[in-house]
DNA sequence: CGGAATCCAAGAAGATACTG
DNA sequence: CAGTATCTTCTTGGATTCCG
């Protein structure tokens, strides 16, 4: 990213619509678009592909490309985005805590 | 919250348009409607007011009211929203090094 | 299989006017 | 000053089709 921008990554990355469901199948090694289309409920291979290409942009994932036919493609996550996931496990934890209390 | 879903975080709060920067206003003292809606830049009235709500919804600000004329409305950050304001720092900072490496 | 292009429906946000 | 209601505009997401 040129401009990195902390709003961004909230509003362009993680708060679009199955993008931490995404990123957590990514993270437990559901890797192939093919199966996250698969494994995320409602999510479209349009929206897929669009949420995919973010990820990249931002750094959060990379992209592994195999020249095998039938293609295959992997993702998987940076150490930008495995701390990332981390963060989102934390604020399920706060919000468990505020949520009890 | 009745159901305390991370995404619900991501999606109908911090990843919303001002979101953030409405957030660390409040952490740093800019509390009231009026004065917020001139400190982030280009937020209207009406947005702010579904910002608020919602954050107040989710338990990451308080809303306090004050019967007096004019009528003064202050809103602060509670013990979660002010975790994920340190998470959003962190966030910032990750990114930082990221953008470094 | 992965992904881009197209078209359409749904939701978010901007502008304005109005009430307590 | 704070907040709601309405209307319009823009952006996002959903369904389908086609290409490498």
């Amino acid at each position: 990213m040129a401009d990195p921008d902390v709003n961004e990554v909230f509003e362009k990355c993680l708060g679009c619509r199955y993008m931490v469901g995404i990123l957590r199948h990514i993270q437990a090694g559901v890797n192939r678009p093919g199966q996250l289309e698969r494994a995320v409920d409602g999510l479209t291979a349009k929206v897929l592909s669009e949420r995919l290409r973010r990820l990249v942009e931002f750094r959060v994932v990379e992209k592994q490309s195999y020249a095998e036919t039938p293609p295959r493609v992997e993702y998987h996550l940076t150490p930008f985005g495995a701390r990332l996931l981390e963060i989102v496990e934390e604020v399920e934890r706060l919000q468990k805590e505020a949520t009890r209390a």
